[in-house]
DNA sequence: GATGAAACCTTCACCCC
DNA sequence: GGGGTGAAGGTTTCATC
């Protein structure tokens, strides 16, 4: 892992989709140690995937809400059950068990204050032990880095 | 937008790489219809990007921090200082500016708790107008969805 | 929405330092 | 060990139906 290697990762994150010949332009390479550096960089796990950004708002869920919940008891059989239903609901985008409280922090996409309100009261809530819910809204995203590379 | 249109997205959210022929088959179309779709989507704003995933953990940031940012003073001047500078720290991957109290909500990047205090006291406090922050540390990720389809 | 041809890209063996 | 070259095979793209 050196300069390049750092400089390949930083444009793949930003562009999934660069040609070998275009990414070898901007590394200072030719293209097939450039394309031996991505084989290299995906078998050692470094680069775990490529994935395609869908814009939410776009797609009518640009309201986003986050979630601390809180379970009535942290036994496992309640973590998985929450944790099964949480990946089947489709307005969470993202959750993340927490030290602590043993808490849930959820990230949520909803159209509107409506929708945020059937999907509350809805589903979220019918999910057995769910003990208590604090909702925080945001205002705009200020950086979107996905994951950091040094 | 119809039923092959959302299908493609999802296909393109797991592997951006997937090529229009593969493509094809797993939505039942030929490969040039199937490209035509991924270009009006890309063109409507829909389609916002394609990203490699770096691991974190296999990158040596494997300790997730999330920490809720207060500012003395909610002015204009202070928030634009406070974001340029969270741009700037690569131990930053995700920011967002809240509603109520004002504050941000960041999750940071680390190798293990040392380096989260460097972070801590030498980077994060020592930007002006920082008035309060609280740390909440997470146990593991149980859904990563990006983003929000259907 | 499908077909097919041209242009482009990826891949790999091979050579070089 | 790592970087370059070139040819074969596959992919994207576009006009056309």
């Amino acid at each position: 892992m050196d300069e390049i290697d750092q400089r390949i990762l930083r444009e793949l994150m930003e562009n999934a989709r660069l040609s070998h010949q275009e990414l070898s332009d901007r590394v200072g390479l030719s293209p097939s140690p450039c394309a031996r550096r991505i084989k290299k960089l995906e078998a050692d796990g470094i680069l775990s995937g490529y994935y395609a950004r869908v814009d939410e708002a776009k797609m009518g869920f640009g309201f986003t809400v986050f979630i601390s919940v809180r379970l009535d008891k942290q036994i496992d059989s309640q973590l998985e059950q929450f944790e099964r239903s949480v990946r089947n609901l489709s307005e969470v985008v993202d959750c993340w068990l927490m030290t602590g409280s043993f808490d849930y922090l959820l990230r949520v996409a909803v159209s509107d204050l409506s929708e945020f309100e059937v999907f509350l009261t809805g589903r979220l809530t019918k999910i057995p032990g769910v003990a208590s819910i604090e909702s925080s809204i945001p205002i705009r995203r200020v950086k979107d880095q996905r994951s950091r590379l040094a």
